[in-house]
Order: C-alpha cells, then structure tokens, then sequence
DNA sequence: CAAATAAAGGACATTTTTATCCTATTTATT
DNA sequence: AATAAATAGGATAAAAATGTCCTTTATTTG
C-alpha cells in the first residue's frame, strides 16, 4: 500500500508529534530507535518531512525534531504521503493505465475509484494529533 | 497499490476471459500487445497465472492462454492479487510492523483496517466475467 | 573563539522489482 | 518423421527502492 520510505514517514512523525506534547524534541537516533527503522534511512525522510513543512527541525546541540501543538491537528496524514510516495495513490489507475480517466475507464475504475476515494478521506481527515493521542495513552504501538 | 507484475497479470488475465468468451485462444504476444505490456514480462506472468490455475494453458501449434466460461465466474481478482503479490494486502500492517495485530495495534489500525476489508471484499466479489463483459460492450478499455 | 552536537546532504552499496534473452519442451501439421 | 509454433523456464540485465557512510553546515555551550 505504502513504501517503506512512507510507513517510516508516518510513524517517525507521529513519534514527533507524541513527543512534542511533552514539549521533547527528538534526535533522529531516538526517532529511528523508537519506531524501529533503519537511522541513516529514517534521516532522509526527515529531511524531506521537514522540507515539505511537515515537521520542524533545529539544527545544533539541543536541536532535533518538532512540531507545534496547533500544526498536529492541521498536519494530516494525505501531507505526508503526498510528500514521500507521490500523488500515484491519489490519481493512479488501479490496473495501472496511464492515468485514471472515468471517460476511458479500466474494467476496475468504478470499483476501485470507490476504494481510492475511502482511502483518500481517510488519510485527507486524519491528524498527527489523533494518531499521537492513541500512542499517548497506551493504546497503540509504533514498534513490536 | 498492486505491483506493477500485478497490474499486468489483471490486465492480462481480463482480456483472456475476454476472447475465451469468443472461444478464442491468445498467445502471449497477443495479450502483450492488446493490454500494452512487455512481451517476456507478461509471459512470466502468465506462467504465474497458468501454474496457480488462475487461466489455463496449451502448448504447441494453436495453443495459448484461455478460459473456460464457468471459471470466469469462480476466478475473482483476490485470486489473481493472491497469486502474483501474496498476502500483504490482506494481513500487512498499514504503518510496516510485523503483523497487522488487533491487539497491538498500530496508531492507524482501525481506520486501515475498514479501508482494507472494503479492498478485500471488492478483489473477492468481483470476478473475470464481471470485468471482461464491461470491455466487450466498449465500456471500458486494458490499453490507452 | 573553540569544541561539541545535531541535522543536511552527497556518494555509494545492497536488495528487490522489472524487464530481456536464449534454450528446452510440448504438440499440431504436413 | 520433420518442421514449425507455442508455452516453460533458466540466466542475465537494468532500473528502482532501500539502506549505509562520510562530509558539510548550523548552532549551542564552555
Ligand atoms: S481508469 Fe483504472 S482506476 Fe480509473
Ligand atoms: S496493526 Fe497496523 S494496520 Fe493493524
């Protein structure tokens, strides 16, 4: 469903986010620890997490990564996927034509359009804060 | 969403059951050709498809790929996704941990798992015939 | 200012996926 | 029986994704 690339993403960002509330900023060592991923490859997606304004990071002794409390609720999953995986997920044919086109239609269009189109809510409506809390609480894991 | 190996194989098997529907039997260049895909590629594919029963072969002069009327109905696209790309998008987890597990579960979890279960249920009620007989009228299309 | 710390980024390595090529096997036709 | 047509399958190549290593840049602290 995801890329590798993209599932570190999201869970290194609600890592950050879970943090944050503490008012914590985390080091990528402590990021790619607690969400199991490899360090070096949990750094690029950082870096492009933090280009793409997902997450903020500070450079230096004391630096690491962040996020505001106000940009946990605006900061929703679809931001995080476009960024690391593309709009293939959001626009992409399912049989994998050029492009999904409803006038020239794939015999899976209708159906699949109707998954994608779930999929997209979901990740569309989905906050760094409301994945954060789950964690918070006990309730959900980022690693097993 | 699917592989690209995935894709082919969808394309490929629809359009058999399509001339199967017309009792004609297509060879590998044909079907590489009619669904816009590489030609020794595809032919893997379709030694995939052949060996987990998802199409049948013939070998020799007049032999090719076909499909008998009866099993375009009890082939569904679940078998096809089964077959080429396993059961990841059946029983992965959304966010990469080891198993998709309701009672560790991953910050995403519950959402993930409603969009999936729509997946799995569209890939298992839907069937060859369904999606040969929307091209044969014209409406839909395996190349563009 | 010097030293230490942490992210940024470039270069490279490994693994997986996608794709090609060639030979072997099966089978219909003459 | 010989030939030709078609899939099966092994070996290899190319491209993309994943992962590592090392240097540079920014910033805090002593
Ligand atoms: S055309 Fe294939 S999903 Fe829309
Ligand atoms: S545990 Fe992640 S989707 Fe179920």
């Amino acid at each position: 469903m995801f890329s590798k690339a993209c599932e570190y993403g999201i869970r290194a960002a609600v890592y950050v986010a879970l943090q944050s509330l503490d008012g914590r900023r985390v080091s990528v060592n402590e990021i790619a620890e607690e969400i199991d991923s490899p360090i070096a490859f949990t750094a690029k997606i950082l870096q492009q997490l933090s280009r793409s304004k997902v997450i903020h990071s500070v450079k230096g002794p004391t630096g690491g990564f962040e996020l505001d409390r106000t940009e946990m609720d605006t900061v929703k999953l679809s931001m995080i996927v476009h960024a690391i995986d593309g709009d293939d997920i959001y626009i992409g044919c399912g049989l994998g034509l050029k492009e999904c086109n409803a006038n020239q239609p794939c015999p899976l269009h209708d159906k699949f359009v109707d998954i994608r189109t779930d999929l997209k809510n979901m990740l569309e409506n989905t906050s760094l804060y409301e994945l954060a809390t789950g964690l918070e609480v006990g309730l959900t894991y980022l690693k097993r």
